[in-house]
DNA sequence: TCCTGTGAAGCTTTTCACAGCA
DNA sequence: TGCTGTGAAAAGCTTCACAGGA
């Protein structure tokens, strides 16, 4: 079937898991396993078989049946629909501690991605080197991405230079932001935005260990229970 | 009524946008805004009227009709129903850069958490400071907890390494989890884990960006649309 | 037999619309 | 009048259960 131009909706969440179906296809490839059947990806993910297979129908048909699923093939399939099999240059704004750790991250390449330009405007990071990567004054974002033509940008400036920063590189042909920084962005509709706050995610797990059931015992170091499922949120990974 | 026992699960999503709120409601009280209405909420922080009121009923009333909500009064309520009320404790595994990045976040006060411990075993790191927390290493984790008490860590350290600190972290006491290695944990089901996976959330914007129209257009910097709400994910903070 | 793909059922979450209080 | 709190309706998502191909 292959309906790859699809035409109902994918839901969100079964987007945010076919990305972890990709990072654990990969596991596997590495462990030079060929063959997974939806049972073992819910092993491995956490997530049931009926739920994999589900995801996956809303694009088309993967599997064999009797068999279940090509590892290498799924892979190449799953970035696909997520588009993700061919190089995308995306800009990155904030050379601070986030910035810095973002760029050194390995995983990149694997995923399609590629941080082609680097921008901050302390005169004392300008001209640095991150992991090969220069870093450049923000002013020439613009005509840099003239050239570069990057859809993706990056924001890991402080929060109240957030907001300016987007307007830049909505105005330099971005269409797709990730916002590390902690302020709601207003953009035109025509941006995608996705807000990542870790400080949400620890207030969160807040509420819900101090709910597990009523107050906390001294300590909980057991150690039993082993090999079962962790409680898990909505951005599992 | 404030049935701050509630029995009823309070959904997930709900959780998420308390967080959102609080930021909000900071952000509203530090420009002195005394009051504040669920339509004024919606627009600050795309998230509609109706669900905000909603997000809220699950734990009580906190509202005045004909006048909204006191900002200053419903953001210590929020603080309560997640319990960040009072300071908690968090431990942090991994002082490279993302470790580094977290550490120097500036939040973690207002949202009622405090880094006590660092940990890493790379001996070119044990002993440095980082905003004043001296790095130890790994192997003191459990001795030092015995005296901290934490029951909340943070993992940034590199994917092969997670799982072991994971186990190291739970048997020093920790409940709850912010896994930022890009692995699924397998961990007692008495623990919480969350992970927070960035590179995902590029997959996904991914697709949406692909998949808004067709092919996009050349270069889409019109620029007009202001003000409108921008896409928003699952994760919006 | 084994495992996929999928309609239908069941459950969760959001939106609607309005009663009720200031 | 203005805005909250909330049942009820609608939408969205997940699970079930089984038909059907390897």
């Amino acid at each position: 079937m292959n309906r790859l131009e699809n035409n109902h909706q994918v839901p969100l969440p079964a987007l945010e898991r076919l990305a972890s179906y990709m990072r654990c296809l990969m596991q596997l490839e590495q462990e030079g396993v060929r063959t997974v059947s939806s049972l073992e990806m819910e092993a491995l993910t956490g997530i049931s078989a009926a739920q994999f297979r589900k995801d996956l129908s809303h694009f088309g048909e993967f599997g064999k049946r009797g068999i279940g699923y090509d590892v290498g093939k799924l892979q190449d399939q799953i970035a696909e629909l997520l588009r993700i099999q061919k190089e995308q240059p995306v800009l990155l704004v904030g050379a601070g501690n986030l910035g810095r750790a973002l760029i050194a991250f390995p995983g990149w390449r694997a995923y399609g991605f590629r941080i082609v330009a680097v921008f901050d405007k302390d005169p004392r990071k300008i001209g640095t080197q991150i992991c090969r990567i220069r870093v450049r004054p923000f002013e020439e974002l613009a005509t840099t991405n003239r050239q570069l033509g990057a859809r993706i940008g990056i924001i890991t400036v402080p929060p109240g230079e957030a907001q300016p920063v987007a307007d830049c590189l909505v105005a330099a042909g971005v269409v797709g932001i990730i916002n590390f920084a902690p302020v709601k962005l207003r953009l035109p509709r025509s941006v995608t935005v996705r807000e990542v706050c870790f400080i949400s995610e620890l207030a969160v797990l807040s509420y819900l260990i101090h709910t597990r059931e009523g107050p906390l015992p001294p300590a909980d170091v057991s150690g039993d229970g082993h090999g079962v499922e962790a409680c898990e949120g909505t951005t599992a990974g």
